[in-house]
DNA sequence: ATTTTGTTCAACCATATGGTTGATTATAGT
DNA sequence: ACTATAATCAACCATATGGTTGAACAAAAT
């Protein structure tokens, strides 16, 4: 219930906290790619995207593995689930809160009903 | 499926990246609280703490009433339902990674359990 | 042996971030 | 009217971030 490694849950966020770098995730989610065949949608140099995937890799949500001169990189979602259990905790705020509007919406359309009720009497 | 609004998810991740900010997350969930009682447990000046808040709430994480010179924040935890969201598609790739952990670690087990066998014999 | 390919590294740049302090504003209390 | 309180704003600072280019390096291909 206690956040217990802070620095890890900043790494995970900042790195989710670019198109850039949760394209790459999407991709990989596709399958392991080469550094290049990554970086080539991005209208960025190779080094520009190479850093992204540091960043990425420092967050342990994209692991490497070099073979000759060519890097292959995989998805690491097992990460994304410190994401999804920081966010357990709030679940019940935010249905409460989709409950509330839920709620909100239901009146509103008893009052259109009643409205159009009266119309019809 | 397709991101749609990755400005949005930007400010929301950019907000979530930062450990002082997902505390005052945590408190605000106990209940309303003034700015200055927000900032209040942190080694930090008021306007700091002010930058923050405001950074959650331009990723609409925390909403704010005015009333007089106090102002009163909220959590907007509906917010974090984007994330949720977003993160709905990759819970397939990791449940299958921990299953893949689990299986591996009950190989190691049987491995361990056969080696001791054969050391029982 | 030379060249091409896949990738990183280093240096640089502009802008963003996280923090400070001191001034400012507006409301409340005396 | 004065003073205290709640909060922001503005200016500043150091460091981080996201990007570039050019050089370097190792492995493959010719």
């Amino acid at each position: 219930m206690v956040e217990q490694n802070p620095e890890h849950l900043d790494n995970i966020f900042r790195a989710l906290a670019d198109p850039t770098r949760r394209e790459m995730l999407r991709r990989l989610s596709r399958g392991g790619q080469r550094v290049s065949d990554l970086a080539e949608p991005f209208a960025m140099s190779l080094a520009g995207a190479s850093k992204h995937l540091k960043v990425l890799e420092k967050a342990g949500l994209v692991r490497r593995r070099v073979q000759g001169r060519t890097h292959w990189c995989e998805l690491e979602a097992a990460r994304l689930a410190e994401v999804h259990e920081w966010l357990a905790y709030y679940k019940r705020f935010w249905s409460r809160s989709l409950d509330a509007l839920e709620a909100a919406l239901k009146a509103e359309d008893e009052a259109a009903k009643a409205t159009q009720n009266k119309e019809e009497s």
